[in-house]
DNA sequence: GGGTCAACCAAGCAAGCGCTAGTGTTAAAC
DNA sequence: GTTTAACACTAGCGCTTGCTTGGTTGACCC
């Protein structure tokens, strides 16, 4: 245990950990593994993180931080329309999961590979990013855009968003603003 | 490799096997575990399962093809009108979520730890089941009930509902049917 | 009443695992 | 020009893993 801080070094170490853990599964990939993908002797990757775990917490706070800041910009950015917001948290979500992609999946994969302390640091992370969401939807319903269970309606859209990590293809015809607009035309009723 | 038959005996060793796989995650599995669940030795389990990854496949199998078959039965038991049918889907959709909660929550994490064998045999499986949601969705379409891309809508409707796995709770206030409703409401926006 | 067969067990192998200890090496700080 | 600290290396410990082997048991069958 050295160093512990979040130098770019560390940084990049995270990000490269990442990619195997999306490729690999956390379980299925070991220090050997992140070691020579990082260019360093599975000893030496000890010096930048405590142990394993700590690299897997490392990558998903990486990506909830991103995604927290960047839906905070959208919001700040857009009209105050209750649709506009809507659009843009959406798109918001939409390109992160793509700029970000990998941390995400590992953050929706390998959340329960997170012992305990990281867990409750990092679900107050996630809680902060809903609580945009939220908000957002609560104002979309008391202008009467959408309808519905408060709670609910949340779930949904953000199950809808979640689960596109697993079919939507950055290479395809969709952008994500397309999607963004898609899905709420949807539950709106308005024309995309 | 001995049995390979879908014997009672089996049925129930790859229900015991469903429960720890979603508490514990396959990789984290051992073999040993499986076999102190299912009250005998670990060699005794190879008499059953040709390797741990058969164990894994017979759990998802199990699932998908009970939802097929709940799916179906739906289907035929309700109303010719389109909203009438995407209604009986999305219920019929959670209920299996619900009662077949582990096998459903091992398909959602665990797909990607098949063997390329096991996944092409069971993803036609799926791709059964996910025509049935296609076929459901186009004639909502055609009726002018729901409007928008099919293929995308079809995307935003199964995350929605898988999605409930994470965050569902069946000993709470809401019925799968109440859900069903009120998704079905959302897309359609006729009061739930 | 010998033969068959599914079901189970005890013992253990070979490989791989996370992680540690101890030791350079380099480059900036003093 | 010595000190310091970040970063890397080698070697391997202690343990667990999936799976195999060689064998026993008891129910059923002709």
């Amino acid at each position: 245990m050295n160093v512990m801080n979040d130098s770019p070094r560390r940084k990049e170490l995270t990000r490269q950990a990442a990619q195997l853990f999306v490729q690999e599964g956390f379980d299925r990939t070991t220090v050997r593994m992140l070691a020579q993908e990082m260019g360093i002797k599975s000893g030496s990757l000890f010096h930048h993180f405590r142990d394993k775990q700590e690299i897997l917490a490392a990558v998903i706070e990486e990506g909830t931080q991103n995604a927290l800041v960047i839906a905070k910009a959208a919001l700040e950015q857009c009209d105050n329309s209750a649709e506009a917001r809507l659009q843009a948290m959406a798109r918001a979500h939409l390109e992160t999961l793509l700029t970000d992609r990998n941390a995400h999946v590992v953050a929706l994969y390998e959340w329960r590979r997170l012992d305990p302390e990281a867990r409750d640091h990092l679900s107050h992370l996630r809680d902060a990013y809903e609580a945009l969401w939220e908000e957002v939807i609560d104002a979309a319903l008391a202008e009467g855009l959408i309808h519905g269970d408060r709670f609910l309606v949340a779930r949904f859209v953000m199950g809808a968003l979640n689960w596109t990590v697993r079919w939507y293809d950055p290479a395809g015809p969709r952008s994500p603003d397309d999607l963004a607009h898609e899905l709420v035309a949807m539950i709106t009723h308005r024309p995309a």
